[in-house]
DNA sequence: TTTGTATCCAAAACCGGTTTTGTTTTTTCT
DNA sequence: AGAAAAAACAAAACCGGTTTTGGATACAAA
């Protein structure tokens, strides 16, 4: 009891603040409101009184008359490797700052499956307790972006579906990182470029490895000369096991293009059970510019996305979409930038050596 | 304006469900409440008629009266290193699961400091936007527990500070766990056992220092033979540069005991480039059971804390506090899990050797 | 001079509940 | 049977704001 007390306790009400003022309830209201039925002289007396007495509104009782509650929510999906988190975080310390700049608060909430976060959304909008969302890790056909579009909840959704047309994103452009990847391994003088995609029900993935193929041709490699692979779940388990079988194929890769870190971080593993060595016999490139590529033996060549600036844009996008702005003139595209380290280099040996060294070692 | 409309539609407001129920507001409210003034048959039929309908009370009206708004807060504090943030990140899902359970949601904030942070406590108390809040990170002599007592305002802290007496707390038992690795690497043979501590600001940092001397002194070495060095901050880089130093005295220490994994991976690196070998060596023990410790090579021991289990727990506790238990009645300390894997073992060498291959490895 | 129109502020209704107080009906006790 | 007590429900006040409606005063136009 004591600490509601507590929590109540100094909080000075319109009433007396009005009081205190000798006016009355909605005329401070409306001064404070910024309504133009106020004489200048006495919004000012308003204002200053509020400032220096401390009066501010309270949001529990604004949010019931206006239906705004000054607060976003995010759900999110667990199930993504805890690993691959550290972007997470960064992405949730950008959203709050944008946030707070603002004077709104961020409501986190974690679901099993997207599908599962739709029931998450349905609760928090029963009870009034955000005025919008944020998603993340959007999949190609995504059932949240239905219910909210459908709902008419107001939302920003950090990567695209496949029917990116009427609702805010904001979106790396997955597709060009992945063609400058091929781009570049291709300049180094790779011809045999492999590729381990992520499933294709994530919608980066499909973009990530459209980008790869059309680096491909562009290259004017043979499809034969670059395998994909797809990897049933992102984790480094996974990228060692399928490398090392794209090692083992009669023409192997000299390049392998990964479609995330943590699987770049298994095909290291592989590279090196095979007695090759990383970024001189074999090129490894990744995505996602996790911290932990700096700290691997050789350093990651990989694509940065600095997750705070995402998550600062994406919260302020959503404030836009609240306020009214039009979803559709909210979508953002911004390029992912290389981060050139020791992963890379032109092959030193062709694939055919390549295929005989891998031979050699595995035996042994 | 749509968005709000679609919000608040289908919402079934008390008057109108009183209404069809041909009850008065207060009645019906009375009967949900659980309160005694109303018959049995009565409150049957609303409750039915409650859940025929999806009548449920808005929890912004609710808090207004009530002072509760059925949230509770957690302020990260940044500046930890990223790559320490999976264990945050399944706390927080341990904290969201045990919070939706009970029909509470979480609000995340971050701030750039602890005294940041109680700024923000501020702001967020001011705006009657959570109901108590969980602390992560205790420091040693922590102004956020401080101010928070003060406010009366109900919370739960993750770990403890030097004063634990009289408020809520949840926390593991370093000083044990950091006793245990020391007997270990005693049992093993190891008489050359020295720690790299964390920042003693960091109320853990002591106990875990407190617990490597107390297994120090059980263990009958002298203090000579038992070097602490603290790292200036928990990364990689502290960690090498440390154990680089710690292999370079006059009797390197054949095992070292790192208060964080992150440490432990510097201190490898450290080792290696001695042309030392992990585990047979040097031993290395770490904390905090990052499933990142589990891909390096060799295996990094460590201790486990399962990070979703703490999130709800400490939740649990948070929610009996709020409901108005007594703080100092709910103090929990759970035992860290030794994970023992492949850094540790038998030193093969001892310190004289280990220091005259040092010296031979350093020269070249 | 009267009517009309701004301008500025106040009263009252409202948001959607909870809680206090009040009233009617039923039960219990003597 | 009559008074006191208990039970069951309703009316009204309240939480702390916002917004609608209303009323007084000042000034312009007819």
């Amino acid at each position: 009891m004591d600490d509601q007390v507590a929590l109540k306790k100094g909080k000075l009400t319109l009433k007396e603040f009005s009081e205190t003022l000798g006016l009355s309830k909605s005329t401070v209201s409306r001064a404070l409101g910024g309504y133009s039925d106020v004489s200048a002289k006495t919004r000012a007396k308003i204002e200053t009184a509020a400032r220096d007495l401390g009066y501010a509104p309270d949001p529990l009782a604004r949010g019931l008359k206006r239906g705004r509650v000054e607060s976003v929510g995010i759900v999110i999906v667990r199930g993504t490797p805890a690993l691959y988190d550290p972007f997470l975080s960064e992405f949730l310390d950008g959203v709050s700052r944008s946030l707070n700049a603002r004077n709104r608060d961020l409501l986190v909430s974690t679901a099993g499956s997207t599908q599962e976060a739709v029931d998450v959304y349905r609760r928090l909008i029963e009870a009034r307790k955000v005025d919008g969302f944020i998603l993340s890790r959007t999949e190609t056909h995504d059932p949240r972006i239905e219910f909210l579009r459908e709902a008419g909840v107001p939302f920003v959704a950090h990567g695209r579906t496949d029917a990116p047309d009427d609702y805010a994103w904001f979106d790396i452009d997955n597709e060009a990182a992945f063609f400058e990847a091929v781009k570049l391994a291709a300049q180094q003088g790779h011809r045999n470029i492999a590729h381990i995609a992520a499933p294709p029900h994530m919608n980066f993935a499909r973009l990530r490895l459209k980008g790869f193929l059309r680096g491909i041709t562009a290259a004017g490699i043979a499809s034969a000369a670059a395998p994909v692979h797809t990897a049933p779940s992102l984790d480094i388990e996974s990228g060692e096991e399928i490398a090392r079988r794209l090692l083992q194929l009669p023409d192997p890769p000299t390049t392998i293009v990964c479609a995330v870190d943590l699987l770049a971080v298994g095909a290291y593993t592989a590279v090196k059970s095979f007695g090759l060595s990383v970024g001189r016999d074999v090129t490894i490139i990744g995505y996602d510019g996790l911290p932990f590529g700096g700290y691997i033996e050789p350093q990651l060549t990989t694509f940065d996305q600095s997750g705070g600036d995402h998550g600062a844009q994406v919260a302020d996008m959503l404030l836009d979409v609240i306020e009214g702005a039009d979803p559709a003139t909210r979508q953002v595209m911004k390029q992912a930038k290389l981060l050139k380290r020791a992963s890379d280099g032109p092959p030193a040996l062709t694939s055919r050596d390549l295929a005989r060294l891998v031979a050699g070692n595995a035996a042994s």
